[in-house]
DNA sequence: GAATGATGTTATCATCGTTAACAATGTTAT
DNA sequence: ATAACATTGTTAACGATGATAACATCATTC
């Protein structure tokens, strides 16, 4: 038998399946979102059957909360990476750094938080990797207390305000919801100022802060 | 031929396709979500074929974005109800109110700001709804500020600044990830209180307010 | 060198959104 | 009244998906 006509597959197993998979699926989401991830058209791509992605991926789901995973954890060293000297600054810089990443990578950030496409509590890794990006901002808020920066109050209160705000903001710009959608950082940095100054006229600023 | 062995079905014509179908898949959602959606099952439970409901909705997207109009128009409803008299109380309360709206029907809610699953600028009528109680919200902080309760400052800002922090909230608390994740009330309005009043410190709060 | 477990393969199932071709019904003009 | 037309249903079928079962191949270990 003339060896031009062997199949061309020189070994039965791939050797690196899971790594590619996940490599491929990963550029997919970043590009066309989480919805264009189809498990037939990965492994066709990769050049192995369908049912081979299952041998490493419990389901699609599993597949998903993995790529979720390095989103959390890339999301985490970009937060950590910002200089923590001043309370103020480092506050903003938290908040800048947390809404480009959303609107860097829009798709792999509505990944992260899209509710019901990975619900909680069924993938203990993606909520671990969440934890510890939370965790950043956080300790954040927390250094900004101890140094007397930001007022004695429940540290639960601060940071679900200062999460809230810049989650909602990244996921309102990256929708295009907010009109000036320009993705400008000094949006980002004027609502961020709000949260830490205050909306309230100069003359009310004092009088009323009762509830 | 007897009357009993004639088909039960006494019109061909079903009458009232398209209300029926937008009520039966708005329960769905509500109680399954978005995803639990599917048009032959839909049809099915009705007692209608598949492709009947195609001559009332384009496509399933269609459907999808009308039951997220009724959810914008139900929000903007609840918005109008709140008492405008004063403008602290009404601020507080517009977001007091919003929330509880997401907390309340939050499959709804995600499929009204789930980005991937309706695009922004395909459907009209989407975007007006969605308009429509965004403005609610300007209003109110438009109104405060007119009355001078308000820092003088780009109305586009506070307003996305308000807008991002409620979302936010609402977002992080249906799915989830926030520890104190107990919908309280008063996680909001602490929230929405921070954003008012500013978070720093007395000693720090007329010093270095440049950003 | 046979047994074993990991990792692929093919075959198959159920489901889905969607379209095409056709049938029944309601409406309107002649 | 009836012929033409528009509306709204029907069945049949296509292509794609996630998932499982049964079987094949390969590497490793006793």
């Amino acid at each position: 038998m003339p060896d031009g006509l062997k199949p061309l597959k020189v070994s039965y197993h791939h050797g690196d399946l899971p790594q590619q998979a996940h490599q491929l699926a990963l550029e997919i989401l970043r590009e066309h979102g989480d919805a264009a991830i189809s498990l037939r058209a990965l492994a066709k791509q990769i050049g192995v059957s369908a049912p081979a992605l299952y041998r490493h991926f419990i389901d699609r789901e599993s597949l998903l909360a993995e790529l979720a995973v390095t989103g959390f954890e890339a999301l985490r060293e970009r937060l950590l990476a910002v200089d923590q000297s001043a309370p103020r600054r480092a506050l903003i810089d938290i908040g800048l750094v947390y809404v480009s990443f959303a609107q860097d990578e829009p798709n792999l950030y509505r990944l992260m938080f899209g509710g019901r496409v990975l619900p909680k509590g069924v993938h203990p890794r993606l909520d671990t990797a969440g934890k510890g990006a939370f965790q950043v901002l956080e300790d954040t808020i927390a250094r900004a207390q101890k140094v007397g920066y930001i007022k004695p109050m429940p540290l639960a209160l601060m940071t679900a305000a200062a999460w809230s705000l810049v989650h909602g903001l990244s996921q309102l710009t990256i929708d295009g919801h907010l009109p000036s959608a320009d993705a400008a950082p000094q949006l980002t940095e004027g609502v961020v100022t709000l949260l830490l100054d205050g909306s309230l006229a100069d003359n009310e600023q004092h009088k009323d802060t009762t509830t």
